[in-house]
DNA sequence: CAGTCCGGAGAACGTTCGTTCTCCACTCCT
DNA sequence: AGGAGTGGAGAACGAACGTTCTCCGGACTG
């Protein structure tokens, strides 16, 4: 379902060099936008020849798909990691929001690859639509998972990913890197706000609900 | 400040011949994205001959950022109306949202065209990069003002944005139109948070906290 | 009525881009 | 060693775009 563009591809080595093309693709593409970096400027960063690009894709939309691919791999991967490294039902939930402080921070930080994305490609390239579609949802899914796992409504994860959502494109665009952590902030509100007054489907949760609420 | 492009100009008839141009500009560039939209197809669908829409506008650029000061009086003017026709404090801090819930139903919706801009443009455009980030900044301090102005504190106005952009986001993206009102339940129980815990910037608020919160 | 200006239609120009093709050096197998 | 295949560098091609220019008809002024 979500493979791509991998038509034609012939040994290992062919592996390692589309994932060579991706990550110089990422790279660029992330820092000046799809159609702003061309095949050319690829090759040169990439180090691989136009040939052997057209070899391994067949076509520019393939390898921007592969790279959303890569960035919905590498998101997923980090998000996870993060909210493993909390301790408790409730700094779980909260962890994206720290993690969201960090990445804001980067030098290179340009807002959520699949927004702009979306922005830039969506109109003529469904293809790309639906792969920002597919990482939002996946998004959305993950969260209201969490908060069911921590004994909270799926609705609270609703809420929680709108607060994140909000926070990465307010800081892409306006630069204001504190939006995390007022995101952060608000979804603690939240998480009282419900740990005191629990809702149907947020019945038997993981942890004991109601017993940190300052 | 936000003038721009209106170099050139003679009499009135040129500045009714550039709101039609910028509204036909306005249509196409929010359907089909700023680049997909060339000069002859603004020419066509506005019936301005080229070299008219050139002793309008210096460069096409020019007509981007004309159409997104169109379209931020628009929105400002929208948002503005829904507040006003608000009865309550309460009320008036989430009619943004039920203003949502309204646009996201459009059957031409395709998010903010802020954010779409953003994302198609602001790499190559730094004057576009502005325009976004001025459009954020204006919509955050009319939050924070209507909260203030409720009795709330600023802080909880930047929270209700990131709601708002949270759910522009998501709803463009994935198409649930649901994220409107996700949204809004999360800023009432934002709000009910705050009433029953006054911060210090929040003092002597115009409705009685905690009188709803059912 | 003659001349001047204005504007419409669209050709033309220069650039950029995605994609393909050419040329050639190099390698590997028998 | 010789020949088929591989891949690098970059030219070539066709399309699209922003911008400018040409041609021409029509309107207004003396």
């Amino acid at each position: 379902m979500t493979r791509q563009g991998d038509a034609g591809l012939r040994d290992s080595g062919d592996l390692r060099l589309r994932r060579a093309v991706i990550e110089s693709a990422d790279a660029l593409y992330y820092a000046h936008g799809f159609r702003a970096v061309g095949m050319d400027a690829l090759r040169q960063h990439a180090g691989v020849s136009l040939k052997l690009i057209y070899r391994l894709f067949p076509s520019k939309e393939s390898i921007v798909l592969a790279v959303l691919d890569y960035r919905h791999q590498i998101w997923a991967g980090e998000v996870t990691a993060a909210v493993e490294r909390a301790e408790s039902p409730r700094e779980r939930l909260l962890a994206i929001y720290d993690y969201l402080a960090g990445w804001f921070r980067a030098e290179n930080f340009r807002g959520c690859v699949f927004i702009n994305a979306f922005g830039e490609l969506a109109t003529e390239s469904p293809a790309v639509a639906a792969k920002a579609a597919e990482h939002k949802r996946d998004f959305r899914n993950y969260m209201d998972q969490l908060a069911i796992d921590a004994g909270f409504s799926a609705e609270l994860g609703d809420q929680l990913m709108l607060l994140a959502e909000g926070a990465q494109v307010t800081a892409a665009i306006t630069g204001d890197v504190s939006m995390a952590m007022k995101a952060r902030r608000a979804a603690e509100m939240l998480l009282s706000f419900e740990e005191t007054r629990p809702t149907a489907s947020s019945a038997g949760g993981v942890g004991a609900p109601g017993s940190h609420g300052g």
